[in-house]
DNA sequence: GTGGTCTAGACCACA
DNA sequence: GTGGTCTAGACCACA
């Protein structure tokens, strides 16, 4: 399900906040399917169980899943969060919409390169 | 040629060397043209020489403006300054486009939105 | 602690800023050592206060110094300033060899004048 | 005797001062002995002989060589200058040392470095 | 006239 | 107390 990267520095149960939260952002895990459980993570990643339970314990606190005891964890509603990701989004691309209107870059120029930046994106995902 | 704003926090000086550099990067004072002499501009905004003077010796000090002692202040050519700052937006660009693509939003509407974004600034630059 | 040359052509500020930062390149005034507040400098000097300041804004800005708002001014870590000072010297040192070289002056002169110029040195900074 | 380098973007007449002025200072070319003519020069270098004779005429001027007529250009007794040049180096050398001490750099460090870059200037020479 | 340096002295936020 | 900002006003060298 997820990769870890070992030349990545920051904490292991960061990787996997962010792991989760981007599949569930991206709609691959959808509301209500099961999270795999604390232990068969954390074998599958051959990491400590205790890192496995910090994450999925912050994921919850966020709003991303919620858990029942002795059933496991399932994906949460995340529709607020993601409304809220997208409004800090499109405020960041209001601020730079000002700057490049600021720097004389006309608007063919900005959204071409929108569009490419978005291309190369993409690629990018292909290859996780 | 322009105007300070009471409410706004900042230092003065500092004040100056946003709206001067701005009106650069925009191109509307162009290379070589002479700025207001820190006499006559500390003048039209009612403030102290000194302070004028301090944001002058900080836009050279950046490179936007070049002094010569006893003839005036003159608009140096920006273009390796513009060319950086394009390089800082395009890289945001990129990461932004890198969310986007994480919350699912598909091309077209993130280029509609970038170009809505566009769109509204115009409006603002109009009413400055 | 400092000196000021009357004589010296040189703005007042420039001077201060020259001898602070060569008491920091010899490694007089250590790491995070305090250096004499803005006030107390200028009474000791008998100069203007806003004189130090802008001795001690220049100092941090060429990274020398460090200011804490309501706390004083620090020795900031100069390694990096020491070693681009350091290629610069080194680099200087083998344009003059290649002169030297290009003169006919043998090596044995070359290394015997070297070692002569650094013990005068020497002598001139026990003076200071 | 010399070779022109065509991506060196001085004029060709600089480049031959230069050239000839080194041979000299170095002694490879000796007091009183004959420079090729000025025709045979710009023959040799496929440049127009007007170019040669304004590199011949400034490098009599700054006491390089002299000419006689009908007979052609003759090396100088260039002691006078070797000993202005050896006086410029030296108080160069002065500041560096100076410069050196002041970084905290030993006496032994600055002569290895002084050495080692005289050693690297005669690798170069080797080449050219 | 111009930019640049400096003094004298005030006020601010902050520790 | 500290650094930081600002005013008012002086003097300098230079074109």
């Amino acid at each position: 399900m997820i990769l870890l990267d070992s030349r990545d520095r920051r904490p292991i149960y960061e990787q996997i906040i962010d792991k989760l939260s981007d599949l569930m952002m991206r709609g691959i895990l959808t509301k209500d399917s099961p999270l795999p459980s604390v232990r068969s993570l954390a074998a599958d990643l051959s990491i400590n169980p205790n890192t496995v339970q910090r994450a999925y314990m912050e994921l919850e606190r966020s709003g991303y899943i919620y858990s029942i005891k002795a059933k496991g964890s399932f994906v949460a509603d995340i529709t607020p969060l993601k409304e809220k990701e997208e409004d800090r989004l499109y405020e960041e691309m209001r601020t730079l919409a000002e700057r490049a209107a600021g720097l004389g870059i006309p608007k063919e120029d900005f959204l071409e390169k929108a569009g490419r930046c978005y291309d190369e994106t993409e690629k990018k995902g292909e290859r996780v």
